[in-house]
DNA sequence: CTGTGTTTCTTCGGGACCCGAAGAAACGCA
DNA sequence: TGCGTTTCTTCGGGTCCCGAAGAAACACAG
């Protein structure tokens, strides 16, 4: 319930209780006009005020008579949703290994996804260009006015500067510094277009729709080819100077480790990333190639390879001990390819965690595994474009 | 600009943009209405009117017709200030090696301050109580009116949950776990009062008043007796699931360290902290007992001690650049004893970081030490205590 | 000394907004 | 069928912000 700084008045209110009753309207799914008027604190004049304008305006829609069960006594309420609106929204993760894409409506409903391999390492123009692809054939694919996308959202591997939309550093993406991926897409595409680092999303889409609902502060590590950590502190997703911050990857984890690419020593990618991890499976199975191979290998049981998960999460547990220790968030979720083995992951970890903060702030944070898998970045772009959108609200 | 999320309707939005004028007149000193309207973005129209019910109620005063030199054609505007009012506000820093406090009235104009020693290490009640008694001789020395204290902030070296005031751990204040200290300061003076960790407090009076002013994101560290951190996060101070946000001093600097007494080794503190310098620095100097010692030392020139500071600011360096990676703060503001010798400090803290960062990372953070030297703390605390106390407003 | 332009601040009226009270509607239950 | 309960709308009142117009105070030029 917080103005926008620049307006003010009393249209800035208004503005401002429509978007509580939207926030509210996406949290609930569908509830009545009376339960809207309690979860949100306006009285009950209001809300039919702003219903029945929000309804005008074809943004929610009255479903029908409240079926809650009976032996509820009263007259039943009338059942409100956002509407299945025609505006869409797309999110694209363009981070992983393959392309994923996935568009919605303004009432968070997904329409539809797709994906396309993205055999591309480095290759980001290509890449981009194999998005916008994948995108203009899946909205002919399902029938989509391509006329009411209001809004992209695509998640890199790299740091994207949120002032002015530039990448700043892109291990993945060759070339790619002080390159603006969003007006390139924009002029490829017609859309407007955002871009942000993937596993900043990846937190957003797993505190919208998986292992962080409703918390306040949580920290996203994923770990699949590089280590990248996404925050939400205070309910909100914490970006740093020049949207810098999360570069877990680069802490460095030994002392007189190997050299990474970022050009220090040690660095805990060069310790706990999917890579060097198979990399270090390979001495006892050469052939394994891909995170999947890890995981089945640990799922049957092999010690070396559950030995390689461990050493993994014991190493990111490390480096995530200091962090716990100066943020103390709430949980920890883990995500990205090497959460194919949730289990081992977890458990190492937590002791990690355990062993290197104190007592009092360790116990107190738990360590969970992704619950959304591969999509919690696509969806966490999808749930930024929606919000970005419907906040300009009309 | 931000509406109480309790409250709803017309009377929040006219307490919103009570707390807007009050807040830009705090930041301006004295200005005029005109000026006050541009700032602000409210209607002149507006500004008159909260201008006169704040005046009629007085918390501000009209001084003079502005005198900001000549050759300014138009009418002169009226300027206006916060009121030197009787209401009083308190901070009190117990973490220093003596007591400060410092009283101010709402305007934020500091109306008295005093100390007192503190060599009472590890008794927690008695250190309460003899800031109870300073609070109550400083109001009569200074011939205040003891009806008119309103809010007491207290720093302390400890985590405090921020729900429940109680003290979580302190190493400092043995036997706190779980006590209350502000409920038993209210008991003792009948001062409505709060309890904060003491870093904390000294990062709000280092971006208030000191080297962080203006600064978005920002970590303070303060290296003393211990060494602990505050982080202020876009624009807000972050304290982090039950307020164990800042405990930087246990992440582990190094491997094979010494037992620290929070039971794990080689943390952070038992090397880079005040004590450990010390007792590094008495191999070569024996008699070296206090930070002074040390710091005079170093102006002198000797080499055993420049080299003491160094060691400790590169092990600092090495910690803040994981956070930095993590964080990406635009600020890192060096506090407490250790920064009595403040040049060789900051520049082994800034090599350090350009060491362990990413060079895009690393290049961009300021590293600076304190203005405010022993006093970011009570400042700090006075700083939040009239920020608590005029949010209310009348 | 007197106009003219400029800036500041107040007054007045209009419009927008939220809320409480009262009433109509829909349901369960006796 | 009547009563209690809950939902939702309508109506009137009060509060708030803003734009326009006007009064006031000053610099400057003639």
């Amino acid at each position: 319930m917080s103005i926008g700084s620049q307006q003010t008045g009393l249209t800035a209110l208004r503005s401002s209780n429509r978007a509580v009753v939207i926030q509210a309207l996406r949290r609930a799914g569908e509830v009545s006009r009376a339960e809207l008027s309690r979860s949100t604190g306006l009285s009950g004049t209001t809300i039919s005020s702003l219903v029945s304008e929000l309804s005008a305006s074809g943004v929610i829609t009255e479903t029908a008579r409240d079926d809650r069960g009976s032996g509820r006594t009263g007259r039943p309420g009338r059942l409100i949703r956002l509407a299945p609106t025609n505006e869409l929204v797309a999110g694209i993760d363009l981070a992983g290994s393959e392309i994923q894409l996935a568009i919605a409506d303004l009432s968070g409903r997904i329409c539809a996804q797709a994906s396309t391999p993205a055999d591309i390492d480095g290759a980001g123009m290509e890449a981009l260009s194999r998005a916008a692809d994948l995108l203009d054939r899946t909205i002919v694919d399902f029938d989509l006015d391509r006329t009411q996308m209001r809004y992209v959202v695509i998640g890199i591997a790299g740091i994207v500067d949120t002032m002015d939309g530039r990448v700043v550093v892109s291990d993945r993406m060759h070339g790619w510094q002080d390159f603006n991926p969003a007006e390139w897409f924009l002029e490829r595409t017609s859309f407007a277009t955002r871009v942000e680092n993937d596993a900043d999303l990846a937190a957003l889409g797993e505190r919208a729709r998986g292992a962080g609902r409703g918390v306040m502060d949580m920290v996203f590590v994923k770990i699949s080819a590089g280590i990248g950590a996404g925050l939400v502190l205070s309910g909100q997703l914490y970006r740093g100077r020049h949207g810098a911050a999360g570069e877990i990857g680069h802490v460095q984890a030994r002392e007189d480790g190997e050299i990474c690419s970022c050009g220090n020593r040690g660095c805990l990618e060069t310790i706990a990333s999917v890579n060097s991890a198979l990399q270090s499976l390979r001495a006892v199975h050469p052939g394994a190639r891909t995170a999947r191979d890890l995981a089945d290998l640990v799922e049957s049981g092999d010690r070396a390879a559950m030995r390689v998960v461990a050493d993994a999460g014991l190493a990111v547990g490390r480096a995530i001990a200091d962090l716990c220790n100066t943020l103390a968030p709430e949980i920890i979720v883990l995500g990205g390819e090497m959460t194919m083995s949730p289990t081992p992951l977890v458990d190492a970890v937590s002791s990690s965690i355990l062993r290197y903060t104190r007592p009092h702030i360790g116990s107190r944070i738990k360590v969970a595994a992704t619950t959304l898998g591969t999509q919690s970045c696509v969806l966490g772009a999808v749930e930024l474009a929606t919000d970005s959108v419907s906040s300009f609200a009309d």
